[in-house]
RNA sequence: GCCCCCGUAGCUCAGUUGGAUAGAGCAACGGACUUCUAAUCCGCAGGUCGCAGGUUCGACUCCUGCCGGGGGCGCCA
């Protein structure tokens, strides 16, 4: 297809101007069936290619004058020497009769071609969308092993906000990748290996382990970590007994390994109850823990000795990856092996890049961390790369997000000045969502109520989290996720409410509607006709960039055409054929919603 | 000092990889509830897209240089 051709040139010089495969090399890999601009493109394609002389993309974007334009004359006038207007008018010659997709195709302007497309083709487009399972999404044309590295808590420390965000970005990636066909492995890289682990199994020890159990387990891991680490710095007995008990954790001493596992377990078994709350896939098959890898270092060690990258740098063993540099404008190396013989944590980075490929056959690497670690994260790759353990077909992707700031536009902090627990917030969420659903809808039932809360809560965390550009710092501030104006997780969820209430009124099944070819007789109906027919390429760009806001902004914009839809268009009270439509359209915008709502995440409750 | 990210309406944010007149939601103002959930909707306003150059038919988008904010830059992770 022209379009591929088309992404694929654009891209290769994008990927030799970064001298990296980007994951946005997989756009070329899908070919949309349902949206209806993808279908006009690939029916273009031969008129611009006949008029061309090549393969070339007609560029076919929404419009605000038609439902689509094509821009793709304008630069293919250049090319020919030829007026933009007459190269539109030469490929709509060359289309021939396109009566059966599109009602008027038009010249305007400079050389646009703006089309509109025929009702009966949008009606019929979408019964077949509606008749799959993927709601018209295609699968990716090519299978890929996506390993997800996310969320990576601390053991012995409370999950924070800054947790929230990788581990509910990540979540959403692992959806939409598993939705659209790709083997994903989900790995979450939970910190319980290295020198900290001293002072955590001391102090463990002092506190008499069942003490310390029933600490961690109830979720006060802060205050756990902090007298550790106070007893540290303080008491110089104390750290004498840590600095010994970090060398028998690493000689693998019984004991000390089992206090270790005890710390684990019960920190782990606290993480799971905030993933739970959270409603995140994670489980405990999903850990793969920096002391995984412990026993693949010495072995990296060796791998880059022998290629020749390893060189002797201040008595640490390091590799100097080209373009880095320091203050100094000196080469940077990543320190594979410290002076006192130690490994850090790019030797387990390296490990794990190992370990995926060459274990998981992984064929894409994403990492959701925090912007800050770009470098890091940009030599583990360029290492890789240097020792052959990447190729050129490898996607390595630091999916990289900002901070959470309070209304202050400072790093979001509690009152007393800690970072702010993740429960705490979770439980904040759910007790601010069940007093609104309380206030507005006093009818509801506690256990229902309870449920609501729950979804609807939960639900705007990680909307607002995923609703903005990931990259971006993003402030924090519960009235508005909480609101059901705007891009909300709130107002997505109400009108699939909505739309389920009509369905419990007119008593009848979802799926009674669910193989009707709708009547567009209205603008409304029509638009958001379209407007599903669209999200089918939502979901591919949202995974195409690693940016579930895309689909986000694609969600909100289908509930916007959706009450627009219900303000003007009454169901129960129009004629059987007319109620039979939109009863269609109704499901068909449930379904797609509460799908979306799916991939990140979140649910859709019946009722609210 | 060098490198990376960000800068769009009073506020919070989109902007489909270079297309026509830059869009939403809050807040403000004016309207719509004997109605399938008014937890909603409609209207009205609101802009030097940080600044200045450049590339071209066309730039919020690409390039260069500044300004402002954040982050990173050798043995913590």
């Amino acid at each position: 297809m022209s379009v591929t051709r088309c992404s694929l040139a654009r891209f290769s010089l994008r990927r030799q101007r970064n001298g990296t495969p980007s994951a946005q090399g997989q756009r070329a890999e899908w070919e949309s069936m349902a949206d209806p601009l993808h279908s006009v493109a690939r029916r273009l394609a031969p008129a611009f290619a006949a008029v061309a002389g090549r393969e070339c993309d007609p560029v076919v974007r929404p419009s605000d004058r038609a439902d689509a334009q094509a821009n793709g004359a304008l630069g293919l006038a250049r090319e020919l020497g030829s007026q933009p207007r007459a190269v539109a008018e030469a490929v709509l010659a060359a289309a021939g009769d396109l009566s059966d997709m599109l009602a008027s195709t038009e010249v305007a302007g400079p050389g646009f071609i703006n089309l509109v497309l025929r009702d009966g083709f949008i009606a019929r487009e979408l019964g077949a969308a509606m008749a799959e399972p993927t709601l018209g999404v295609t699968p990716a044309s090519s299978v890929r092993t996506v390993v997800v590295d996310y969320s990576a808590p601390n053991v012995a420390k409370e999950m924070h906000v800054g947790h929230l965000r990788s581990t509910v970005i990540g979540d959403a990636l692992v959806r939409m990748h598993g939705f659209l066909g790709h083997r994903v492995v989900r790995e979450n890289h939970v910190g319980d290996w290295g020198t900290p682990f001293g002072m955590l199994i001391e102090h463990l020890v002092d506190l008499g382990e069942r003490e310390a159990a029933h600490e961690l387990g109830m979720g006060d891991l802060d205050a756990f970590y902090k007298e550790a680490r106070r007893k540290f710095e303080s008491d110089d007995g104390f750290k004498a007994r840590a600095r010994a008990r970090v060398v028998a954790l690493q000689g693998g001493d019984t004991e000390t390994l089992r206090l270790w596992r005890t710390l684990v377990a019960e920190s782990t078994r606290y993480f799971n109850i905030v993933y739970r709350g959270l409603d995140v896939l994670l489980t405990d098959d999903d850990l793969a823990g920096e002391s995984k890898y412990n026993d693949l270092l010495a072995g990296i060690v060796e791998r880059l000795d022998r290629s020749g990258l390893l060189v002797e740098s201040d008595g640490a063993q390091v590799v100097f990856p080209e373009g880095f540099t320091n203050r100094e404008n000196e080469p940077l190396p990543l320190i594979i092996r410290k002076g006192d013989g130690g490994y850090n944590y790019a030797t387990t980075d390296l490990a794990c890049v190992v370990d995926r490929v060459e274990n998981l056959g992984a064929d894409s690497l994403l990492y959701v961390v925090g912007a800050p670690q770009a470098q890091h994260l940009q030599m583990v790759e360029a290492v890789s790369r240097r020792a052959g353990w990447l190729d050129e077909h490898h996607v390595f992707h630091h999916v990289a997000f900002g901070s959470v700031l309070g209304s202050d536009r400072k790093m979001l902090k509690s009152r007393s000045g800690d970072a702010v627990k993740l429960a705490a917030l979770l439980a904040e969420a759910v007790e601010r969502a069940g007093a609104a659903v309380a206030e507005k809808n006093p009818e509801m039932s506690a256990d229902d109520r309870a449920d609501v809360a729950r979804m609807v809560g939960i639900g705007a965390v990680k909307y607002s989290d995923l609703a903005t550009d990931r990259v971006k710092d993003y402030i924090f501030d519960w009235d508005r996720m909480l609101s059901f104006d705007g891009n909300t997780a709130p107002y997505l969820q109400y009108a699939h409410a909505r739309i389920c209430s009509i369905f419990r009124r007119a008593g009848l099944e979802r799926e009674r509607v669910r193989t009707v070819v709708p009547i567009l007789g209205d603008p409304r109906e029509r638009t958001l006709a379209i407007t599903l027919l669209r999200f089918d390429s939502a979901v591919h760009e949202a995974v195409d960039t690693a940016s579930p806001h895309k689909l986000c902004t694609y969600l909100f914009d289908l509930a916007t055409g959706f009450t627009s839809f219900y303000e003007n268009c009454p169901v129960l009270r129009a004629d059987d054929a007319v109620k039979t439509s939109r009863l269609a359209l109704c499901d068909a915008t449930a379904r797609v919603l509460s799908a979306g709502l799916d991939l990140l995440g979140i649910r859709a409750p019946e009722q609210m």
